[in-house]
DNA sequence: TAAAATCTTCACGCCGCCTTCATGGACATT
DNA sequence: AATGTCCATGAAGGCGGCGTGAAGATTTTA
């Protein structure tokens, strides 16, 4: 299953540069020319799953398309790569705190960027397309889940309830965090609706690994110790 | 819960200046200044949670160090950063086709290694949005907290509140700022709902280390050095 | 088209947390 | 010592959040 990577450059020329060494590495890839355009592909697509940035843009700045990124819940763990002219230690330590993922000054050898890309990937969980988290095995391409080897019989939305937990393991969702994830951004119904299939992804779990935190939303457990 | 880095570099300034910033940061660092004992470390210390190489070592090369680290079952996993002088391109493909994570050329800017650093440990996922304030450990993400390691049993208000004091560690917070904090702006009851909840929270916290101000407000102690 | 499976809504009840209140103590001021 | 202010504490009540079952709506399968 390929990946697709969105490049935003304003350099036509460098724009295809990359975006020809990422294809033949494999990857699918969008090229955006502006920052009006990525912006617009940023709420469009939700199947990437990293982007190189170039900072100095028309329209909005590189900077600002990653913070928009950060505060995307569906884009907010992908990894972001900073490629740019401006090579001062000012404008790469702040892109930094914005949590970018990477700096690449120009100019630059494309093949190491590819390499930094795979590197990145290689880490953001979503490289191999399976995710573990405790005794809970979610495929992301077979949208299968398994409890300690044992296959999972499970509806849709209880597959992406599993997998948007699986993918923020540890980490407390809001019930609309998760309606994002595994409903997407269009849906309006009642935010309880979450609690319901909360409950029977439960009753279909041997270990109890789905744990409430009341007020907020949900999480899932990898396998802590609880001591009182 | 602070995280450990082993430094490899046989530049005794370098390494020092690394492991400064590092620390700084509030990391535990290891230093070796060869292969052979960083190979030492390697196998004694499971615990280490990212390696900086310099690649040009006496006896054993960073290359052939990050070539046994993903070969080792408890290190396999980990990130790797590879610090040199080679700038070369052939040098730094090869790093990263033997699965590096980063690699920053000297001379470079500690500032940004740390940022570097920070941000792969972000995304080998142990990182999380932690705060450590004394005896006390407060997890954003996971709505987890821990005294001296020991996990504590809080309900929503008292983590937010134990929240708010860690984010301001030694700041005096009046109880307006941590109704704004722990319950939002948009709260209108009685102040002293605050205090009831200190109270709470200091029943279940061991060390003595929420401090009253008088007629200002609380505050979290970081050093339980109390001189009266 | 019928039947089955899944998704969504709703209402009920429980439990635990939040909030309020009253009391008493610590400390400062007079 | 008396007085007032501020804080600590315990208890009690109420309220909200969540789990749950069931029924209606929707989609998929036979």
């Amino acid at each position: 299953m390929a990946q697709t990577i969105l490049v935003v450059e304003d350099d036509h020329h460098i724009n295809q540069v990359v975006s020809e060494y990422l294809k033949e590495a494999g990857y699918i890839v969008l090229s955006a020319f502006g920052g009006g355009s990525a912006a617009h592909m940023l709420a469009h697509d939700k199947e990437i799953s990293l982007f190189v940035l170039d900072i100095m843009l028309p329209e909005i700045s590189g900077l600002e398309l990653l913070g928009a990124i950060r505060r995307d819940d569906s884009h907010r763990e992908k990894p972001v790569v900073m490629l740019t002219a401006l090579g001062d230690e000012a404008t790469q330590l702040l892109s930094f705190e914005e949590l970018a993922d990477d700096y690449i000054t120009k100019p630059f050898s494309p093949k190491i960027l590819v390499k930094r890309v795979e590197a990145l990937l290689r880490r953001s969980g979503s490289a191999g397309n399976i995710l573990q988290c405790g005794e809970i095995t979610v495929d992301n391409d077979s949208y299968e889940a398994w409890e300690t080897g044992r296959k999972l019989k499970l509806t849709l939305r209880e597959f992406e309830l599993l997998r948007a937990l699986a993918v923020n393991a540890r980490k407390v969702l809001t019930r609309q965090q998760l309606l994002n994830y595994a409903w997407g951004y269009d849906y309006f119904g009642d935010e309880r609706i979450v609690d319901v299939h909360i409950k029977n992804l439960r009753k279909k779990l041997r270990t109890d690994c789905i744990s409430t935190i009341k007020g907020v939303g949900y999480k899932l457990d990898t396998d802590s110790g609880e001591a009182t």
